[in-house]
DNA sequence: CGACTGATTGAACCAGCTCAACTCATGTGG
DNA sequence: CCACATGAGTTGAGCTGGTTCAATCAGTCG
């Protein structure tokens, strides 16, 4: 049997640690919530830990199944949405490397998790997990500070849901990317949008078309420039004036 | 002096425990932060509690401002929302007895909150709460469990408001609040309506006229009575096909 | 009583939606 | 190598759910 490889779900592939790939060497680590263990605590999460790569448009987890695993994001990028029956989808977030999924801890999963390109994650079993937890305080506090700050944007896009224009949201939305992007690598002026147009409108509460009509509006005020899967911030000015405060 | 109550800010008025105001007593506790504590730990906690009473219109705290004390509601109603500089505004929820105020633990208030009808709390400085947690891994575990609730309102709210038409928003807040009412009381068909529709317009990212009109057709369609200060839930089943799943 | 505040109702309007056509890659197999 | 699907994105034209503006109604308080 492949020592390093094996089989779990349709889209992904797992593989336990063989010494190549270690928390010690994680590029995401610092924003992560591993980043308050100490190396001999670090040591006993790989443990328990599985390295696992989805595919894109491959599912991590759905909307309602019982939670059994919580993930560490390392590498792509994941949308979280929920649906309602007759299909209208809600995107709650956009998960990046360095985001941490199942971070309520609740015996359920609230949303779906889909890979958007391929994704790598750090998977724990989540009662692995909450076993792991006990007796650490400390990482308790910095899941909770996690906690925190998803609930924070949580409240900023409801702001921008209720009362915001198709113009601000847009312009909310990529200002918000790419300070997001700068946490996990230089700051940059071209943000990449790996995501589609309706995901992107998901995200909004607009129509795939209002987003496209939208972003040739900034695009025709010069305020972005718009390039393959991505766009340019030609004019932070503008845009902060529309993300305003 | 008097020792039994002091000025803190406008509008709200502070007292140490004099004796007759004891989380022994205190009818909310079964459904807040504080129920996972020993009695020993709750007399502890009480003495780093200051009752304060909030006169209805008058403010917790302000968006932005520094987290100086944290909250456990005890009695009436809180609105907490962020405001746009042009004056929109949206109401992130509203805060019932048992709710905690500043559960995040940041050191800014991310967001505004106003007394609606006379607020009742328990106020804690956010440096002495801090310490006392420290220590105590259980407190922790259920205000992350608090936490992890409510993000999951937040993301159910956030579906919402991208993507719920005006009557699933207005039959979703009704049967919502129903619910939040039912943790703290007996479950009643009567649902108070202590904000007046500017509030709830803000909450569900419409229009007073909107709201109005809306509570208007359910009524018509017998879904719903009008009553002085609140509603009459009729038809659950219409109202839990309006909010569906 | 009048003055005020909050809620309802009406009528015109418009930001964003719907429906539909078109563009532009990318891929495929004959 | 080209003909032709296929899917994502853009653009246009008309529509509509919810807004805006304005008038009216209903309590409540002095």
């Amino acid at each position: 049997m492949d020592m390093s490889e094996q089989c779990a779900a349709p889209g992904s592939r797992q593989c336990n640690h063989s010494g190549t790939t270690v928390c010690a060497d994680c590029t995401v680590r610092v924003v992560s919530v591993c980043n308050v263990l100490e190396p001999s605590e670090l040591e006993a999460l790989e443990r328990i830990s599985q390295v696992t790569v989805f595919a894109p448009k491959s599912m991590l987890f759905d909307q309602g199944a019982l939670a059994s695993s919580v993930f560490n994001v390392t590498e792509g990028i994941v949308r979280l949405y929920k649906s309602l029956p007759d299909g209208r989808r809600q995107i709650m977030g956009f998960a990046l490397p360095g985001d941490f999924l199942g971070l309520a801890l609740m015996d359920r999963y609230g949303v779906t998790a889909e890979a958007i390109t391929q994704v790598k994650v750090c998977r724990f079993q989540r009662s692995s997990f909450l076993s792991y937890i006990d007796g650490k305080p400390h990482l308790l506090r910095r899941l909770h500070e996690f906690a925190g700050h998803e609930l924070s944007l949580a409240q900023d896009q409801m702001l921008l849901l209720g009362r915001k224009t198709a113009e601000e949201k847009v312009a909310a939305f990529l200002v918000g990317l790419q300070v997001r992007y700068a946490r996990i690598g230089p700051m940059s002026v071209t943000v990449p949008l790996p995501m589609g147009r309706q995901d992107i409108a998901d995200y909004l509460g607009l129509t795939i078309e209002t987003v496209s009509r939208t972003l040739t509006k900034l695009a025709r005020e010069k305020i972005i420039l718009l390039v393959p899967d991505g766009v340019r911030l030609l004019s932070s000015e503008r845009l902060d004036q529309l993300t305003a405060a």
